[in-house]
DNA sequence: TTGTAGGCGTTATCAA
DNA sequence: TTGATAACGCCTACAA
């Protein structure tokens, strides 16, 4: 027997109970004593209503205790007014729930629902949760990240708008990036300036994704290091370290952070600031200065990426700011404006700035 | 004119885009040459269909690109298998993520899905949220935690399945807590065991909540801390920070942690540990201990409340952990429970142990 | 083993 | 200014 495809939602259990008797609009027209249509009329506030007519209707509205029926409204329109956020993982790194609150509040302003769907970084996850939106009628998706490539694709191929946010993995639909290369080299040039020369990068190493397009990000953040510590004539591998994630659902933590700062101390190798490719890379680095004794920022500085964690951590750490709640409002914003004037454009692209904030775990050599 | 009830969405603008030309059972019907019940009896795997005219839907599914349409599915059935998760923030605490998180994945082993709902800490969205969900008829409702006990009260009364998780604010529906002051009477034995008798408390003040069943958390936590400091003939005014939250959208963060403990810090009373009552909090303890040249846990051991930053702190933070993932699930599997055996309970009452941890902020006196 | 027909709650069209 | 009526896509008796 041929299997079902996944956008075939699993059967629904047999169940007997009735949960949901709310009344419909011709409860309120009997209570009101007119027909669903003059009902309807008033709930949608559209075409001719008597003001009489109106205040009977709504008394009925009040007394029936009605309520919209959102389902049958949309299999009407077939528009739901919902955007589906494909959330890559929200736990550890808190990252992606920032982005979630930026979609949220933008649509929420104008009048789209937003609903989540968490992949926690598994392709099969994604796939389900696009199904599901899609069996849903939601209209319209974002990917913050898309974990596969063809799965952005298939999305795309449905016919609803989509956005890609921060990490890209094609050139499908709307891309948000941020600009990391510039984010990095502002980091670079503050811990120059406070004299550094000794500066570690940790990271996730470039090209680990295996997708030109997520790749980029790395790319531009070593990049950035790279070159300013070439332009002062002063790179040296043995400062670098590197992750290679084991798997989509991992994400390089403290653990990893602490155990790179480490080795690198414990080589004996000259360090006097740090770059981490996130905060939580950062927390971990943190945490092996504090083990060894040593003190930030007075023996070394350290740099984040995210602004996630930093405020949290001691000393609060200087960072990256990756502009979340922005990015977030930025893809709600492109995918409403395409479903409310159809001809525009669907593969908009979109840089937006890093912020480079200063606390307290940078000092002068 | 009367102006429209909450319950009832604001209509939807017009548009003319049909964006979703999505086949539907008739025309896998019509490619199959078939009539769309026996498509249904396919695609949903019941009743008698001869092999081969399986076979040929099957084809006729794949062709067409058929995918179920739960609107129609739902408005026919009553059933949508949704459950609606009311979140009370997400950001800066990410405690509730993880709730978030056993609540999907529990939810999802049992076929239904999850939708989350943002609702920042106000009760006028947590209203919203309610009718949104309502509106698209999911079958229960998860409130982590709530923030009005009328909007639960609410909620309950359009009898979906309900449950309050970790702080409740009334008895209505399913409650599921975590037991407070066994956990912090854990983290004080901890504390006492290593000899410390000078030990602090920063937290929210009980009873700022305005609720009973709200403010029984930080009054089980504080009360763990009094009684075994009395127990110590040791309990100490001076050595207790309390703050109040502004608004219900406020949640003391790591500022009010470092402010509190420089407070004491800079008294010069004796001080050798702290209990925090979140890991929020505890952070900004450890800001202000590293900011006063001070070292954790050489000078001062620390202890949190909920395991979420501890992790990542400087030094790795012991702490009193909440169940967050756990909790989620069983607030899941109570609502799933009760929706597929419908005489159950409705107010069943669930209590989970705290779970305590130790890691490296916490060292003999 | 397969098909016909009616209805879920809403909206849109067309009359009245 | 209001009302009847026909879909939207699916499910489910009931019939064949």
């Amino acid at each position: 027997m041929a299997t079902l495809p996944l956008c075939l939602k699993p059967n629904l259990p047999d169940r007997d109970i009735d949960l949901h008797s709310t009344p419909t609009l011709k409860d309120v027209a009997e209570a009101a004593g007119v027909a669903t249509t003059t009902v309807a009329r008033v709930i949608n506030d559209k075409g001719y209503v008597a003001e009489d007519t109106r205040e009977r209707v709504m008394k009925a509205v009040e007394a029936t205790g009605y309520r919209v029926n959102s389902l049958a409204r949309t299999l009407k329109s077939n528009r739901s007014n919902v955007i589906g956020h494909l959330l890559r993982s929200t736990d550890p790194n808190p990252f992606f729930v920032k982005v979630a609150r930026g979609v949220e509040e933008y649509a929420r302003g104008r009048s789209y629902t937003t609903l989540t769907y968490n992949m926690q970084g598994a392709a099969e996850a994604e796939r389900r949760g696009i199904d599901t939106f899609l069996n849903w009628r939601v209209d319209a998706l974002v990917f913050s990240t898309p974990v596969s490539e063809d799965n952005v694709a298939y999305a795309v191929k449905s016919g609803v708008p989509v956005v890609q946010v921060e990490r890209p993995r094609s050139e499908a639909g709307h891309r948000i990036t941020v600009k990391n290369y510039q984010g990095a080299s502002r980091a670079m040039r503050h811990l120059l300036d406070l004299g550094h020369r000794s500066i570690a990068y940790i990271g996730e190493e470039p090209g680990s994704q295996g997708n030109a397009f997520a790749d980029y990000v790395e790319e531009e953040r070593f990049g950035a290091y790279r070159d300013a510590k070439k332009n002062h004539g002063a790179f040296d591998e043995a400062l670098v370290r590197f992750t290679r994630p084991q798997s989509a659902e991992h994400i390089p933590g403290a653990g990893y952070g602490a155990r790179a700062m480490s080795s690198i101390l414990d080589a004996g190798t000259k360090v006097t600031a740090v770059l981490a490719s996130s905060d939580m890379i950062a927390a971990g680095v943190l945490q092996a200065v504090h083990a060894s004794g040593l003190r930030s920022p007075e023996d070394v500085s350290v740099i984040g990426f995210d602004d996630t964690l930093s405020p949290y951590l001691s000393p609060l750490l200087t960072t990256v700011r990756l502009p979340a709640q922005k990015l977030g409002e930025t893809a709600a914003k492109l995918l409403i404006d395409q479903l409310e004037k159809p001809g525009s454009k669907a593969n908009k692209l979109i840089e937006l700035d890093a912020e480079f904030v200063v606390r307290d775990s940078t000092a002068p050599v």
